[in-house]
RNA sequence: CGGGGUGUGGUGUAACGGCUAACAUGCUUGUUUUGGGUACAAGUGACUCCGGGUUCGAAUCCCGGCUCCCCGACCA
């Protein structure tokens, strides 16, 4: 795309009215923009990255079969009255509203009860299990105060996957695969070194859950880490027992804040019971089916992204999720090195590389100090400076490498990594 | 939900109860400059969050509401 026709601008000053690291650069940089407390609305870069993330969600939980369908944002009061969560003394953070008839219903904050209960159409035997419906959207949740920017808002984007399996011994292998599904994906938007499994209260049916906490001042939660074991434990459940079940003592644990980035649950029977989702086994026996729940926010994991891996010029987007993977800058007023770069930009294009280009006719100084601030992963300069060092120049972002490369060289360079 | 703070051109800030609400930035036009937000000039842009009150006079003081931020509580 070319920079001259994208309508976000960068902003030299943050807004006063946010304070965090996440929200004031996303800003900044024309990545969101502020809609109310809690409430961002994603602009074209901002979205782009976020649909990175959620394909990178979608490939990871494809490969352990799940399968993407659309929920509704609209839930009906019946089915949560069935399990016991209606109730604002029960949940106390969920928009309810009404239709034009009077009837009460909801907008979604998760959506146990509404899959279970879809499931029932299309579970009956054991033949059917085990299945991994999982969704991408938009969530909703009233809470009291929203805060940090883009980590905690009243609406969210995040993924979440029900399994749905025929008993616990079904259930538990999966657990591990989504488990590990999970921390691949951490690994691949780029905060794998700074998320660890931690331990955190079950609820009803397990002893634990798992959450993924990533490392980070911004974080909400506390939690106790074995960086040699990887493992940690929240300091919600932190005490003999834990540290006894998982074989640590506390001298081998150091305390940190971090962000919860996802969150995996055995949920058993606890949804499948009240609302009777039951399959015939092989011998002919009902059975309720054993379920669990997974979920990752989407744009938490943006806003963890900004607040781990940026620096004091900027934004440093990692490459699998960057809005664009090449950044060029035309520097400079000499018609024949712009054509040259616009060139460069076809040709990326037609490679099928994601590539901004700096066509704008503004000072070279700014165009260097907005590819700071936007974080694109590679920056390639397209100048008389960069010529007379030999061709033209390419920095990674994250390291401030810098190499000089002739341009017909630029495409496979690219490809090569 | 308890506590603290905040609200002034698009953005960031200033202004003792007292002249036409100031400065920077942005934006427009012209000249200039071309590797770290270039320089100069001329323009543009505000019912000072909303509603009451005190006062000869309110951006400024008082009351109520709302907004946003922070601490705490809460967070399937």
């Amino acid at each position: 795309m070319k920079q001259s026709q994208l309508f976000t601008k960068t902003r030299k000053e943050a807004p006063a009215d946010e304070n965090s690291k996440n929200a004031e650069l996303l800003i900044r940089a024309g990545y969101i923009y502020k809609e109310l407390a809690g409430a961002y609305v994603f602009l074209p870069l901002g979205l782009r990255v976020l649909n990175n993330i959620a394909d990178i969600i979608r490939e990871e939980m494809d490969a352990i079969g799940g399968q993407e369908v659309q929920s509704t944002a609209l839930q009906r009061k019946e089915l949560w009255q069935k399990t016991g969560r209606w109730d604002d003394a029960v949940v106390d953070n969920w928009f309810k509203t009404k239709l034009k008839n009077g009837s009460e219903l909801a907008l979604a904050f998760t959506h146990e009860e509404p899959m279970t209960d879809l499931m029932k159409s299309f579970i009956s035997s054991y033949k059917d299990l085990p299945a991994y419906p999982y969704d991408i959207r938009t969530i909703f949740r009233n809470e009291e105060r929203a805060k940090s920017g883009i980590l905690r808002g009243r609406e969210f984007f995040w993924k979440a996957l029900y399994s749905f399996s025929k008993d616990k011994e079904q259930h538990d292998e999966f657990y591990e695969k989504i488990k590990q599904a999970y921390l691949n994906i951490y690994e691949r938007v780029g905060i794998g070194d700074k998320t660890f499994v931690t331990f955190a209260s079950g609820g009803t049916f397990s002893k634990y859950s798992h959450e993924f906490q990533t490392i980070c001042d911004a974080g909400e939660d506390t939690i106790f880490l074995s960086q040699e074991k990887k493992i940690a434990i929240n300091k919600e459940v932190f005490n003999d027992e834990v540290l006894n079940d998982l074989s640590l003592n506390r001298g081998e644990l150091s305390e940190f804040r971090a962000v919860e980035v996802g969150n995996i649950f055995s949920l058993g029977e606890r949804f499948s019971e009240p609302l009777e989702l039951r399959y015939m086994d092989e011998t002919g026996t009902q059975k309720n089916v054993f379920m669990g729940s997974y979920g990752i926010g989407i744009s938490r994991l943006l806003g963890v992204v900004v607040e781990t891996l940026s620096d004091d010029k900027g934004i440093v987007m990692p490459e699998e999720i960057a809005p664009f993977s090449v950044h060029i800058l035309a520097l400079g007023n000499n018609e024949n090195l712009f054509r040259e770069a616009e060139n460069l930009y076809f040709d990326l294009k037609n490679a099928g590389i994601e590539v901004l280009f700096d066509d704008r006719d503004i000072p070279p100084a700014q165009k260097l100090q907005d590819a700071d601030l936007v974080g694109i992963p590679y920056r390639v300069v397209v100048s008389e400076k960069a010529s007379q060092n030999g061709g033209i120049e390419i920095t990674h972002r994250k390291t401030g490498e810098k190499e000089y490369l002739d341009p017909s060289r630029l495409v496979s360079y690219l490809m090569e990594g």
